[in-house]
DNA sequence: AAAATTATGTCAATAGTGCTGACTTAAATC
DNA sequence: GATTTAAGTCAGCACTATTGACATAATTTT
């Protein structure tokens, strides 16, 4: 067999395209979507030196207090390892306090602060204004209902990209 | 002022409702069908030792065969040095190959290999029949239409996590 | 032709998030 | 009293991303 015919040698110019994958133009929506969504919030941790697992677990605290550290890191889907720092830092910088289980005294239940109530508050106002506005644009009535859904979430200027995606040239440049 | 007063000392009870976030319930849809929509795509990867950042550089190689350098860079919006790595990876297993641009010998355009074209449809695969099956449940005829996509889009078993935060008590356990 | 710019690549250091494994402490349960 | 559970810690590692500095080759500008 000649090195040049092996799969890992010859070229392929042709585009993915919807016929190989059905839901390409969505599998990108979401991508982009999602990107944008999360970088409203992202911007503001990094005000505080924090990250993306430090707003989920502020999160949840928030949704449910008085969650244990095991509901946490259930909820989560993470070890009790990698949530041992996000909390050490979120306790540390007075958002979250833990308070000792009144019938399980092993049980460290999770509370947010004023501070940490606010934070949430304003991590997820961007979140649930883009959403907000992605329903009122995508208008609720049309098939191409979730597609315009997602592509309200992106950035206006992002949309372009999008829009280069959709050319018919397999080639860019 | 005492210091029991202050905001980052005094713990709130009351769960953060729809009245402070309006889009709670679709910022955690969102939150939780990203995430398996992604897991998927995750495994297969981590069989070559791969992560994410190398199945979004091959997807677009794959969605614009003959991309430059910079092209990729812009549209995946990450640093060079981010990208390196990752695509010296994705060269050296054969999957991405690099041509000397012909108009600009600088350019080193990026083409897929056959094998690189059979990874990303293997990856993309998995993501494409979700949607598809999310489209297909949601219905497409109710005012919970989005909702509802995003919600089919999660895990079955998982959407017990999503219920068990729509509960009306404000303390787990 | 020389100078400036562009496209790519590389070295080094750092950060954030996650993992596994091993171990400890204290409290609850059997 | 022995075992299990909840939480925490230490050490080491992996992946993805960052910034800054610098190198090379090719193209474009002056």
């Amino acid at each position: 067999m000649k090195t040049d015919a092996d799969a890992t040698s010859q070229i392929v110019v042709e585009p993915i395209s919807a016929a190989e994958i059905p839901q390409i133009t969505n599998i990108e929506l979401i991508f982009f979507a999602y990107r944008d969504f999360t970088a409203d919030a992202d911007r503001i941790l990094s005000r505080f030196g924090f990250g993306r697992a430090h707003h989920r677990a502020l999160y949840f605290v928030n949704r449910k207090p008085g969650m244990t550290v095991a509901d946490l890191i259930s909820i989560l889907a993470i070890t009790k390892q990698s949530l041992s720092r996000v909390l050490r830092q979120l306790i540390d910088a007075g958002h979250i306090r833990q308070i000792e289980g009144s019938k399980d005294r092993r049980q460290r239940r999770l509370f947010p602060t004023q501070s940490g109530r606010e934070l949430v508050l304003e991590l997820s106002w961007p979140q649930s204004r883009r959403i907000d506005a992605a329903l009122r644009d995508s208008g609720l009535n049309a098939d191409t209902l979730v597609a315009d859904f997602m592509k309200s979430m992106i950035n206006p200027q992002e949309r372009a990209v999008l829009e280069s995606l959709s050319g018919k040239e397999g080639q860019a440049r």
